[in-house]
RNA sequence: GGGCGAUUAGCUCAGUUGGUUAGAGCGCAUGCAUGACACGCAUGAGGUCACAGGUUCGAAUCCUGUAUCGCCCACCA
């Protein structure tokens, strides 16, 4: 009759059966019904190549709390899993793959052969890191896992694209990116690393024209760059170079002239010289300066980082050429030893400064001006049209008045300002990188001769057909979408045609019309960016009665979106931005940052770093509600946490002691749970919580306890405090539940009291659910040995909160039984002869008499076993002969014949001491005029109060102290 | 360089709008094989709240400055 569970928990025997039992259930699939109170949260799709790490643990464990909490309180709860294909990372995978087992390059195998390749890469390892959050217990409905190249994300990147390239939201522009000159690609701003290198600032003299013996002189750590300066600028307010202003300069070795421009904004006047060389097609302000003033851009580089033929020139008579030199190095060392020839250097001294390097090739990247494909986001003129059909100043503004008018609401709230600096700088992001994993730009150009006139280009596309070929989608009404760009310098027409999605066979069409497809892909980020609607089935959702059709209206917003501070512009941003813009709507409510677990130093755990958790060796040697446990309760409101990492001697991996209190707690959980289950009759049941009354004062402290515990986790859960949810569940388990409620019912447990069983079962029942959105393996292990019900955890409602449950006058009962029971044991614990002695007690008011006497019995069965008493309890009771004495603020408590003269009174005297301080503290404060005119009546009264209790403790220490002669 | 944050017990962190003697866990010390649990129980020691000013009757809490550390962004001719 009574039910048996193994005295250890085996976190390993039960997690996979669990889950897999779950899983049996569908207890994780969402499907749009009729309830109204939603739930949803997209996951932050892990890289494909990624490996589980403490980040994703303590993100996935915060999503799931928030979801396995809000199935339980019944709202229909979708939480959306998925992997993103992480361009560079995954296609630098599997390259290198490829080479270390082949020894081919990518360009060896093909751009269709790679791409193959990693599909079939992704095949074999894509699901891990998925399996590997399974493992943590994530209740995703994996019935519904996407990823962000499978075909539904390709139609809404596709349509995406398709809408803002027709309203010019997306255009094509020249831009400085970072080249690998290695391997001859692009690579993003994320994919360098920067060294310090030693090198050298050089002062050039440029020879000021028509001003023999005069010269501008500037500075540079990149002399080699001087071949494509297209202008020197100085400050418009230098005094120094006033009169050169609309004057110019001839460029050395090449013996170009170019103006001397004023630019406040590239020019320190303080730095340096004041003067300041400006190469437009090789550095990033540099280019942003030549299109404020409208200057050329020469570019001096062969994709394999070469000069090419821009590098040559005459000056003084001579021709100088560098064509073909190798540009950061061989090119350099020339330009200087020409200089020097030509008595053209100022000055040289050692300069340390930062080279950008490319993370794959590990070689110095070159800023390459290149054209690429950008987003507009928005400079506050022209009004863009969002698909709700209200209008924004831009894409940007659009993301920022979302947050400021809180229809995304960003906690901690701090976060919000780098969201709205970062986009209020509206800059145009570049969507357009030298890859071949990823979604293909759906774009096709064809360059126009110079000598075709604007208004026959259409006539020059189609030839002489009206109707055949391409001329249908230029003259009607299709999605396709045309942008065209002339190019100043050449004049010729680069004429560009957007596919929309379900005009893929106007692709052959383009195509046999000379339109080549642009080789490159998308930014990770741009299909990052509809994640939350193109995984609900946007752009197609709401056109018929599939299930899968309804779910972007149903859960669209989404509730929460819960992700690292790192990406909250690179990503939330960009999902606030695409989610009004395609959709019409925030794809979020609300943005909760966690914080960063770092190593026990304060540094970012890395795997470079080998200073690392990993979370699957966790979830091996201490289970996975032990990890998650520790997670939620270091989910503070900081934004960084340290966690010290320490080696597994047994298994030589990363581990940390924390996880020890998740694991003490999962084994505290399951002790008290077979303890309470063993000595339960089948029959009991938990007391009705919302109507039956209950007499016992312990009973009714651990329900006010109970619910006063449901209410705070509530609070808690709601405002993304995990750490308090796991501070008050732990509190109330250990301690009150375990430590004082459970040794004050044992009397009552081992007679088989009835109400109290119904009591206990109320009490772990309650406590199971309450803990189950944050353990939820062992909590529905132990929920399967309850006597009553075959149900699921998982599945079960959230308890109801009965604020009649909490009951100050039992809270206040307990405290002092608690207080007194402390202080018996302190004495027992200082004088060891104590232990089996009776105890007097002398309480200062007839009240605290009075609770002492009813709990009498309670007070015995806790401090003094069977075998001595509270042998006395009242105001005027005697000090027994050689009595070792706890003074209490209310109580004075003796228990004679032990006493040891010197240690009481050493212990004595200390608190005398503090006392005393506390005292005049206290009189000083109630002594000053303005403190008692000014503080709150509550606050003055309570200190005297506190005052009062003081002075009376004293008095009682001083008395035994005159009595121990001391 | 700009922004954000941190600095509270040996360690990791709480500390709600300023208000009665600043809390928890781990670790440490002492005692304990007590009929759930030694991954346990009981008790205890341990803090000038980084530093210097200021506001206030009153500051861990608000303001200013300094120092140290961390993260993000921009990187300098």
């Amino acid at each position: 009759m009574k039910i048996e569970l193994p005295s250890q928990y085996d976190p390993k025997a039960t997690e996979a059966p669990i889950y897999a039992k779950w899983l049996e259930t569908k207890a994780f699939h969402a499907v749009p019904d009729e309830r109204t109170n939603k739930f949803s949260i997209v996951i932050p799709p892990p890289n494909v190549t990624g490996a589980l790490h403490l980040g994703h643990a303590i993100n996935g464990t915060i999503q799931d709390i928030l979801t396995r909490y809000h199935r339980m309180l019944g709202d229909n709860t979708l939480w959306m899993p998925g992997i993103d294909h992480a361009g560079i990372a995954t296609q630098a995978v599997v390259e290198k793959t490829v080479f270390e087992k082949e020894k081919k390059s990518r360009h060896d195998l093909g751009r269709e052969e790679l791409v193959r390749r990693i599909w079939e890469w992704k095949e074999q390892f894509g699901a891990r890191i998925l399996n590997q959050q399974a493992q943590l217990g994530a209740s995703c409905d994996w019935d519904r896992t996407r990823f962000t190249l499978d075909e539904g994300c390709a139609k809404a990147v596709r349509e995406a694209f398709f809408r803002m390239f027709k309203d010019g939201l997306i255009f094509r522009g020249k831009r400085l990116v970072n080249w690998d000159t290695h391997l001859q690609t692009a690579v993003a701003d994320d994919e360098i690393y920067h060294e310090t290198v030693k090198g050298q600032m050089t002062s050039i003299k440029y020879p000021v024209d028509g001003s023999p013996g005069e010269y501008l002189i500037v500075a540079t750590s990149r002399p080699e760059t001087m071949l494509g300066d297209t202008a020197v600028a100085v400050h418009p307010d230098d005094p120094r170079y006033k009169h050169l202003h609309g004057k110019f300069v001839i460029l050395p070795l090449i013996g170009r002239k170019i103006p001397v421009i004023c630019d406040g904004l590239l020019v320190d006047p303080a730095f340096g010289t004041g003067v300041v060389k400006v190469t437009p097609a090789h550095d990033p302000n540099d280019y942003a300066t030549g299109v404020r003033h409208n200057l050329e851009q020469i570019n001096l580089l062969t994709p394999d980082g070469k000069v090419n033929e821009n590098g040559a020139g005459e000056f003084l008579g001579k021709a100088y050429s560098y064509v073909g030199l190798k540009f950061a190095t061989a090119t350099r060392k020339q330009v200087l030893a020409d200089l020097e020839a030509l008595d053209l250097i100022a000055e040289k001294k050692p300069h340390e400064h930062e080279v950008g390097h490319s993370d794959r090739s590990k070689t110095p990247i070159e800023p390459y001006l290149s054209d690429q494909w950008f987003v507009r986001m928005g400079d506050g003129e022209d009004e863009i049209t969002l698909a709700d059909g209200t209008k924004s100043t831009g894409l940007a503004q659009a993301a920022m008045t979302a947050v400021t008018d809180g229809r995304v609401k960003i906690t901690p709230d701090r976060y919000a300002k780098g969201y709205l600096d970062w986009l209020a700088k509206k800059r145009d992001w570049c969507i357009s990188r030298q890859l071949w994993w990823g979604h293909r730009i759906p774009v096709w150009s064809k360059t126009i001769p110079s000598n075709v006139l604007t208004a026959d280009i259409t006539k020059y596309l189609t030839g002489d057909s009206a109707t055949g070929g391409i001329s249908k989608y230029l003259k009607e009404d299709r999605r396709v979408a045309f942008q065209s760009r002339k190019d100043d310098q050449t004049g010729e027409v680069f004429f560009s045609v957007c596919i929309g999605h379900g005009e893929e066979d106007a692709e052959q069409e383009f195509e046999s019309s000379g339109f080549v497809r642009d080789p490159d892909v998308l930014d990770t980020w741009f299909s990052s960016a509809l994640w939350p609607i193109s995984t609900m089935g946007w752009p197609a959702a709401g056109t018929t009665s599939a299930p899968e059709d309804q779910l972007l209206p149903y859960f669209y917003p989404t509730s929460v979106l819960s992700t690292a501070r790192d990406i909250l512009t690179l990503w939330v941003a960009r999902m606030v931005m695409f989610g009004l813009y395609c959709q019409g709507d925030v794809p979020f409510k609300n943005v909760y940052v966690h914080p960063v677990i770092q190593d026990g130093e304060g540094k970012i755990m890395s795997k470079s770093k080998g200073n690392g958790v990993d979370p699957v060796d966790i979830v091996n040697s201490h289970g996975a509600d032990a990890m998650r446990f520790t997670l939620a309760s270091m989910a503070t409101e900081t934004q960084d946490i340290r966690m010290p990492v320490v080696k597994d001697p047994k298994t030589g991996t990363n581990t940390s002691p924390k996880f020890d209190i998740g694991r003490n707690f999962c084994n505290k959980i399951w002790n008290a749970s077979r303890f309470i289950l063993s000595n339960i009759d089948e029959t009991a049941a938990p007391i009705d919580n919302a109507q039956s009354p209950v007499s016992v004062l312990e009973d009714r402290w651990i329900l006010s306890r109970l619910h006063a515990t449901i209410h705070s986790v509530e609070t808690a859960i709601d405002s993304f405090h995990f750490a308090e949810v796991a501070q008050s569940l732990y509190q109330f388990f250990w301690t009150d539940l375990c430590d004082w409620y459970l040794e004050i019912a044992k009397a009552r447990i081992r007679s088989s009291d009835a109400v109290v069983q119904s009591i206990l079962l109320e009490c772990l029942t309650t406590s199971l659910k309450l803990l189950h959105p944050m353990m939820p393996f062992i909590t529905e292990e132990i929920w399967s040995k309850l006597p009553q019900g075959s149900s699921m955890l998982v599945k079960t409602a959230w308890p109801q909160f009965n604020a009649g449950r909490k009951d100050p006058a039992a809270d206040k009962q307990i405290a002092i039984v608690q207080q007194i029971t402390s202080a018996i044991r302190e004495i027992q614990n200082r004088y060891p002869a104590a232990k089996g002695k009776d105890v007097v007690i002398k309480p200062r008011t007839q009240e605290l008499q009075q609770i002492i006497e009813q709990n009498r019995a309670t007070i015995e069965v806790l401090a003094l076993g069977t075998e001595a008493h509270i042998s006395e309890n009242s105001l005027t009771a005697a000090k027994p002969a050689d009595a070792a004495t706890s003074v209490l603020p209310d109580a004075e408590l003796y228990i004679g014949g032990v006493i040891d003269k010197n240690a009481e009174g050493i212990k004595l005297k200390k608190r005398a001491e503090e006392l005393h301080k506390f005292i005049a503290g206290n009189n000083a404060k109630l002594g000053n005029e303005a403190f008692v005119a000014k503080a709150p009546e509550k606050v003055v009264t309570g200190l005297r109060e506190q005052l009062a209790k003081q002075q009376n403790e004293l008095f009682a220490i001083e008395k035994t102290l005159a009595e121990l002669s001391l």
